[in-house]
Order: C-alpha cells, then structure tokens, then sequence
DNA sequence: GACTTACGTAAGTTTAAACTTACATGATGT
DNA sequence: ACATCATGTAAGTTTAAACTTACGTAAGTC
C-alpha cells in the first residue's frame, strides 16, 4: 500500500507539482523534463526521485535515457486519504455553515 | 474556485496535517488542538490560518473561543486536481504500455 | 475596573529541504 | 579503446517556512 502522507508531501512543493504536471505529457527522458523548467536538470532528477517513491512515476530505462510517466497508485493514494475526510468533514461543515449563517457575516 | 495548488501545499506539512486530523473530532478551539501535540499554541494558530486560506478549515468564534472545523472545499478542490492526472495518466501509461509489448513481441 | 482566558500576530531564530556544482557510472557510437 | 550522452548522487550552500517568545486585543469573570 502506498503511503498517502508520502504522497501529499511529494506534492507539497510547486517545483515538484511541475514536474509532475510535465508527466502528463507522455513518457519523458530527465533532460526534456528540465528543459523549461528554471532550476536545473540535477534537481528535476531528485523532483523524480521523491516522485518514485511517493508513488507518482515510474520509469523505464531506454538505452542511457530513463523515462519517467505518471504512476497512478500514488495518486489513488491520496485520493483515498481525503475521503478518509469526506464524510467526517461534511457533518462538522455543514454544522460550523449553519453556525455561521446565524451570526451576521463578518469578513476575516 | 479553490486553489487546488494551496490546498497541497497546506497539506504538505507533517504537523499541519496532525492539526488537519484532529479537525475530525469535531469544533475545537485552538488550545484544544494545540494539546497533545509537540508545537506550541502559536504554531498551530498559524498551521490554522494557513489552511483556513487553503478552503481546509473553517472558523467560528464562540466567546472568547474559535471553533474550529474542517472545510470540505480545500478537499474538493484537491481531488478534482488529482483527478486532472488519473485520466492522462492512463492514457501515457496505455503508450507505455503499448511501447512495451512492441519490444516484447520480439525477444524471448 | 481589574483580572483572566483564549487567541492572533510581529519579530527573530532555527531547521528542513530545495538547489547548485562537481563527480562517478553505464550505455551508445566511432 | 576513446569519446559522448544521459543520468544519479554526494557535498555543500542557500532559502523558505516552521517554530518560539513576546506582545496586543477582545470577550468573559469577579
């Protein structure tokens, strides 16, 4: 089982996210993942490493390139952590909304 | 519309998170969350703030209290964000995966 | 009105992690 | 065998953000 935790830490950075969002795009050797990107190809190769582990890409070696696409388990992972929230959430939402409306709305 | 991005970020925090979980038990104030936990009040009145910002949490001022509770929107927002993956992610795992039977049609 | 409780925030410190440069490795081409 | 390409990682630096202490404020209590 992948570890949700792992995974929200993982995308708890906006570099990551965009090297993560660049996997959409298909299978991607490191070098054209960097390309774009303002930091440089070593640290998009550490992104991926955090990624793997998290359980947000795999890769695949090719000759000496090594290519890296999206890994779904990660993002089911996290999935299933947030509707760990839904419906505990919902009830106390729905209590604090209903509290709110009372009261004069108040901004900040 | 949430900001998908701030609600990862938000959650990006081992001890935000703990301060996230136990918006579970329901409306507590900030001293009450701040029990238990090894940070101090302070600390947790600024992960609070960070994911009230986020859509994560909700507030209500009760005397001299703030109630706090979780918010549904910032988890909403994250999982519509993680769904804009799952279906390209299939999509590059499908090429990958096609990629892959080419070469394994051959050897063996 | 003084005192307490509960809290948010400013200011400064500490720490974790993001980043760069430099280097080592393994595959490919000549 | 040598050169090149693509990459991962070690080591050290830099930076962002998590944290603490100190303080100010608003609501409740005596």
């Amino acid at each position: 089982m992948m570890n949700a935790e792992r995974v929200l830490d993982a995308l708890g950075d906006p570099t990551r996210r965009l090297v993560f969002k660049r996997l959409r795009e298909g299978n991607r050797s490191v070098t054209e993942l960097a390309r774009g990107l303002d930091v440089s190809r070593p640290a998009v190769s550490q992104h991926l490493k955090v990624l793997r582990i998290a359980g947000l890409a795999v890769v695949r070696t090719e000759g000496t390139r090594r290519l890296y696409a999206i890994d779904t388990r990660g993002i089911e992972a996290a999935r299933s952590w947030l509707d760990g929230f839904w419906d505990n959430a919902l009830v106390a939402f729905k209590a604090a909304a209903e509290g709110e409306a009372a009261k004069e709305r108040k901004p900040r």
